[in-house]
DNA sequence: TCTGGGGTCCTAGGACCC
DNA sequence: TCTGGGGTCCTAGGACCC
């Protein structure tokens, strides 16, 4: 094995981060089954400790399913701000005590460049090992680590053994002992869909994708994705890390309701309130958009989105309001539904001369004359519905 | 007892323009 | 009768991730 020349690239994934985030916070819950989530009779897992996973409690599984599994079990509400802090922690460890060559992939995991740390005596499994201890002595989290010379496969070897693994995949040796007799379906990228495609046409180990040489059938399955996927069943090609994070491309906020409603005023609550979070949000990047979006999920299940693009972009919270108000009462009015969310997207960072030379005119007037700018977008339709509204109310 | 919430990226059709 | 073609934007939906 031949590290020197390669690059050496590592996967870090918490274990059971939420659960695990709660443990740390309260030791009193180590050793007992645990499950953090909501706490509403539509809530689902988000995150149950190894401990609860014993008797079969997976993530995404409803709440009452785990209590069924497990009577005994506890259920904690979430607290994502507890998390948050503690994935900031864990960033910050990494790159003030080991390298600063991060790519931040989730809320609980992240990939490392650690070539240039890698000497003869200083091997990639001995720093994994350091990191190891480092999040377990100072955090007092599980993680486990994949080491690769890519992402995949750095990714694939971080799953491969939990909690506290360390998996080594350097040599075609490696790839054929671990990769390959894995299911289709563990392959990172291949959710349900693709699994069952692939399946049917007698693709069912990750060997027998790296063994296909039926381009035109893989074709029709990955579409221009092909290339990506047999490259990384047969272990080809090596990536570099992306350092730096951009701004969200959409911002969304949505609820599960206590119960199916119609009730338009129940809506609008929510509504105005996710409505209020998006503009925090967006404030705090400085980012504006373009396109607002109203989703709903029916009582059987269906999610339909109906969104619109304005001529302007916005941050405005009173022209977003109305805007949702009457994607909803265009599309959605009397329908019973299950979910309501709002989102937007098509964002753009707020132009520095716009606000430049709004500053030269009183806060108020400018917002006031952009939010005049935009109803009149919108004007004809939305008295359209208000006159469709009030006739669905006569009757 | 009945199935979360927050994202990203891609595709495909239609509208519209030149 | 029989229908240009290429580019861009909008919209809706789907797949995937954690």
């Amino acid at each position: 094995m031949s590290n020197t020349n390669r690059k050496v690239i590592i996967h870090i994934d918490i274990n059971a981060f939420f659960a695990s985030c709660e443990e740390a916070n309260n030791p009193s819950l180590r050793g007992k089954p645990i499950v953090v989530g909501g706490i509403t009779k539509r809530s689902v897992v988000a995150s149950p400790n190894y401990d609860a996973r014993k008797y079969g409690i997976k993530a995404g599984m409803p709440i009452f399913m785990a209590k069924n599994l497990c009577p005994k079990v506890i259920i904690v509400s979430h607290k994502f701000q507890l998390y948050e802090s503690y994935s900031r922690k864990f960033i910050s460890l990494l790159s003030e005590r080991v390298s600063n060559k991060i790519e931040y992939a989730s809320i609980d995991e992240c990939y490392m460049d650690i070539s240039h740390l890698v000497t003869s005596t200083n091997t990639p499994l001995k720093i994994a090992q350091r990191i190891q201890n480092l999040i377990k002595s100072e955090l007092n989290l599980g993680i486990s680590i994949g080491v690769s010379y890519n992402k995949f496969l750095a990714k694939m070897g971080s799953d491969y053994r939990k909690p506290m693994g360390i998996t080594q995949i350097f040599s075609k040796d490696d790839i054929k002992n671990i990769i390959w007799p894995q299911p289709i379906g563990n392959m990172f990228f291949v959710g349900k869909s693709l699994e069952r495609k692939l399946v049917n046409k007698g693709i069912k180990t990750i060997e027998d994708l790296a063994k296909c040489k039926n381009l035109f059938l893989l074709s029709s399955i990955f579409g221009s994705n092909k290339d990506f996927f047999l490259n990384n069943a047969n272990g080809i090609g090596d990536d570099e890390l992306i350092y730096s994070y951009g701004d969200p491309k959409s911002i969304s906020k949505s609820r599960t309701l206590l119960n199916d409603t119609k009730d338009f005023n129940e809506i609008k609550i929510y509504i105005k309130k996710f409505t209020q979070d998006i503009c925090s949000e967006l404030n705090y990047y400085e980012l504006e958009g373009k396109t607002l979006s109203v989703f709903i999920k029916s009582s059987k299940f269906v999610l339909t989105t109906k969104s619109k693009t304005l001529s302007k972009y916005t941050n405005d919270q009173e022209v977003m309001y109305i805007v949702f108000l009457n994607i909803f009462t265009e599309f959605f009015f009397n329908k019973k539904i299950r979910l309501i969310g709002v989102g937007i997207s098509n964002l753009k960072k707020i132009d520095e001369r716009e606000n430049n030379l709004f500053d030269k005119y009183p806060k108020h007037r400018s917002r006031i004359n952009s939010f005049r700018r935009i109803i009149n977008d919108i004007n004809n339709q939305f008295s359209k519905n208000i006159l469709k509204i009030a006739d669905k109310l006569k009757s």
